[in-house]
DNA sequence: ATCATTAACCTTTTT
DNA sequence: GGTTAATGAT
């Protein structure tokens, strides 16, 4: 290699290779905190190195915030050509490519891209028109049947003459599913709409149906990257093996014991098929932990070793012993809440951590509540991922929804959402003629209102032109004005900024804040500068095209998980699921109960239960240096209160590597070895007798902490859980000032003052 | 046609 | 527990 590719000196013997081995098919199986993110991204920027033009790199990940990260990664170890290279999650990749390619398919280029709420809405719709039963027909039953076709590459019209479909839906008592489906797509399609499987199976439609297209792009990427592999599911995969099919670069880096996404389609044939659809494959492994400590890393590989179906590999790690997995029992949901919640505050000030170190993670979102509401009492900053999307609130989805129509004024769900909005006086029976109308038709409700006198709607004909005509004249103004402009107009024009400033409520305030916050983040983007580049074959491309379209395509695609504040030191709440491919300091892994981890619906067969495992093997190993698992005894579903039986998880965690905590006393009580199950019952007791000894102190009714800056040398101060004591050494300087103080209750402390909360209760003397 | 109260449904996991 | 569709009153 080059002399001044000194970047390979950064790596491991099987990281330079996997980064170097540049020509025909490779395959890198990497183990969590294997430096997979490394080597991505240095095998990227040696591409560039070697002379591969970004332009003909094709980089594709799951996430966002994955593609943003190599791309920043990529550019301190390169320089600055990264932002040219084809970059990011498979959704907005082939999103761009097919906001070039769709005419072809016959959708506008000007396609508006349907969110899971938007496809939902119209099955709804349609269920009803059609006057089924929407017990059987449920949304989401008919959603992810539709969903799980597409992802299988089976179109409404293969769907009818797939046996196995329609049997399935004749046993379960719903044969107008195929229907269902046909009437779906027809219904986007004349909405100028795809879902989130349309950018996918109209990638590879393109592709399949359109030679010349499929030349285009199979010679534009020499090179193609995947990420998180595991998680690709059948459309993906038969895309990215015909774009490579021609020069064989590629390659593909993912670890088959994280695949977690099998409800969504992601299937391990794709790493079976891979060897044998690129019978070249050379294969590389990344075994090395760099993340975690061996007793993490031991656990890990006890608890992934329980599977039956796996690849052959051994993650070992030269990193320190560590601290012992730290088991914690909670009597109920609440009290599991503020024990980790205490936990975090007291390892804090006593390992000198920052908020941002800490990870909660749980099966489900609903779990979120009571971590939220113990961190509040503590004064604790948290963030929580996932949940509701700030784009899916209802403020923020009705001027969406005018600038969508603005843009596509096709689009159903769109004008569904603000035909009425704010209140014109176009109501459900106006609607339901207009249903009719397109239907029969088989136009747009667009269409259907722009001719509403002349099809004879009557009375609402007024205000329904009347609405026609301001989409129009948006539509007009958004040739003149940029983003932010059409929606500043947007809102003002149409009275919801009104609407939501009148409103004083406290909700009705955060949703004017919101709606403000909206068109704050149009005019970021509309005040960034667009800039034409220019590819080697002499073609021009427009990544950042700053047009409103190109807004919309873009968020539309956003995740919550991918909005700013990743630099705020703040405790992370999230799934497990939004937790891969990122890494903590400190982890709880929290809810480790029987019918939750693993979840009821994943108990069936062994495959689902071994994706459950593997979601447990995620969450341990995205541990640095303490891991926590919690349970609690009781917990509240559906406002139920229901008893728990601890997950058979953490009796797949080997017994040395675990430590019983029962409250922050008992935390160095040695525990005999035995069996998991025993340590279990022996916690259970602890856990009450230490519940009835519990010493914390309770603040004073009025406590407010002083400034750190008023402390000095003896005072008496009150803590809010370890109560009065005195300052008897202090260190440091501000922020990192720190005092030692001597509790009554507890003993001498450390605290970091940053942190403490102290409210100084007497003066020193003299 | 709109607002207010009631009933049902829900929870895996996400681009 | 909380949201959201369906019913009923003005």
């Amino acid at each position: 290699m080059s002399s001044n590719a000194s970047y390979l000196q950064e790596l491991n013997e099987v990281q330079r290779q996997a980064v170097t081995h540049i020509q025909g098919p490779v395959m890198i199986i990497a183990g969590p905190g294997s430096g997979k993110t490394r080597v991505l991204t240095y095998r990227i920027a040696h591409l560039m190195h070697s002379g591969t033009d970004p332009f003909a790199i094709l980089a594709l990940t799951f996430t966002n915030k994955a593609a943003r990260e190599m791309k920043e990664r990529i550019t301190s170890v390169h320089g600055t050509d990264a932002r040219n290279l084809w970059m990011g999650t498979f959704h907005s990749v082939f999103a761009r490519l097919l906001r070039i390619e769709a005419p072809r398919l016959g959708y506008p280029a000007n396609f508006t891209i349907y969110d899971t709420t938007d496809s939902k809405s119209l099955i709804k719709n349609i269920v009803s028109e059609q006057q089924l039963d929407d017990k059987l027909y449920k949304v989401n039953t008919v959603y992810n049947r539709i969903s799980s076709a597409k992802n299988s590459l089976v179109g409404p019209y293969q769907y009818v003459q797939n046996a196995a479909y329609t049997a399935d839906d004749e046993s379960a008592g719903r044969p107008k599913m195929a229907e269902l489906y046909r009437l779906y797509t027809e219904r986007c399609f004349r909405a100028g709409a795809m879902d989130f499987d349309d950018l996918l199976l109209k990638t590879h439609e393109l592709l399949d149906k359109f030679p010349d297209v499929l030349y285009k792009y199979q010679n534009r990427f020499r090179q193609v990257m995947i990420d998180e592999f595991q998680d690709t599911n059948e459309v993906q995969y038969a895309i990215v093996k015909r774009l490579a099919d021609v020069h064989q670069n590629i390659a593909i880096v993912g670890d088959d014991a994280q695949s977690i996404y099998s409800f969504r389609g992601a299937t391990i044939a794709n790493i079976l098929n891979f060897k044998v659809d690129f019978p070249d494959t050379v294969v590389y492994k990344l075994e090395q932990n760099y993340r975690s400590t061996q007793v993490i890393v031991d656990a890990a590989n006890a608890i992934i070793s329980k599977n039956k179906e796996q690849l052959a590999k051994k993650i070992w790690t030269q990193n320190g012993e560590g601290n012992k997995i730290r088991v914690i029992r909670a009597m109920s949901d609440n009290e599991e809440g503020k024990l980790v919640s205490e936990t975090i505050f007291e390892l804090k000030m006593r390992e000198h951590l920052h908020n941002k170190d800490f990870a909660i993670l749980y099966r489900t979102n609903a779990q979120s509540r009571a971590f939220e509401e113990s961190l509040r009492r503590l004064n604790l900053p948290y963030r929580i991922y996932g949940g509701i999307s700030f784009y899916q609130r209802k403020e923020i989805k009705d001027l969406l929804a005018y600038l969508k129509l603005t843009v596509n004024p096709a689009d159903e769900e769109a004008f569904r959402r603000v035909i009425n909005y704010p209140v014109r006086g176009i109501g459900k029976t106006t609607m339901e003629r207009m249903t009719i109308l397109a239907d029969e038709n088989q136009c747009s409700l667009w269409q259907v209102a722009e001719n509403a006198s002349a099809l004879g709607l009557g009375r609402s004909s007024g205000s329904v032109e009347g609405f026609v005509q301001m989409i129009r004249s948006f539509t007009a103004l958004s040739e003149r004005r940029d983003a932010w402009e059409l929606a500043d107009h947007i809102a003002k024009q149409t009275g919801m900024l009104k609407e939501l400033y009148a409103d004083k409520s406290v909700e009705g305030l955060s949703r004017y804040e919101n709606f403000q916050e909206l068109l704050n983040s149009i005019k970021e983007f509309s005040d960034q500068t667009g800039e034409v580049l220019e590819t080697a074959e002499g073609e021009t491309i427009e990544p950042q095209e700053r047009t409103l379209g190109a807004y919309l395509q873009q968020i539309s695609l956003l995740t919550d998980l991918d909005e700013e504040g990743d630099d705020e030191d703040r405790i992370k709440l999230m799934t497990i699921h939004a937790a891969k491919g990122l890494e903590f300091k400190c982890v709880f892994s929290v809810g480790l109960e029987e019918n939750l981890f693993p979840s009821m619906m994943a108990m069936n067969t062994r495959e689902d239960l071994e994706e459950e495992r593997r979601l447990f093997y995620v969450a341990v190993t995205r541990a640095e240096k303490f891991l926590y698992l919690t349970y609690a005894g009781t917990r509240y579903k559906y406002g139920q209160l229901n008893y728990c039986e601890p997950s058979r998880f953490l009796e797949e965690v080997p017994e040395q590597h675990l430590e019983y905590v029962s409250s922050r006393k008992a935390q160095a009580a040695p525990q005999p070895s035995s069996g998991a199950a025993q340590s279990i019952q022996r916690q259970r007791q602890e856990q009450r007798q230490a519940a009835a000894a519990d010493y914390l102190h309770k603040p004073s009714p009025n406590f407010v902490p002083d400034s750190p800056e008023k402390l000095n040398m003896g005072m008496q101060v009150e803590h809010q859980r370890f109560g009065f004591g005195r300052i008897v050494g202090l260190e440091g300087n501000s922020p990192n000032r720190m005092a030692t103080i001597d509790f009554a209750a507890v003993g001498p402390k450390k605290l970091l003052l940053k942190f403490a909360k102290l409210r100084i209760s007497e003066a020193a003397g003299g």
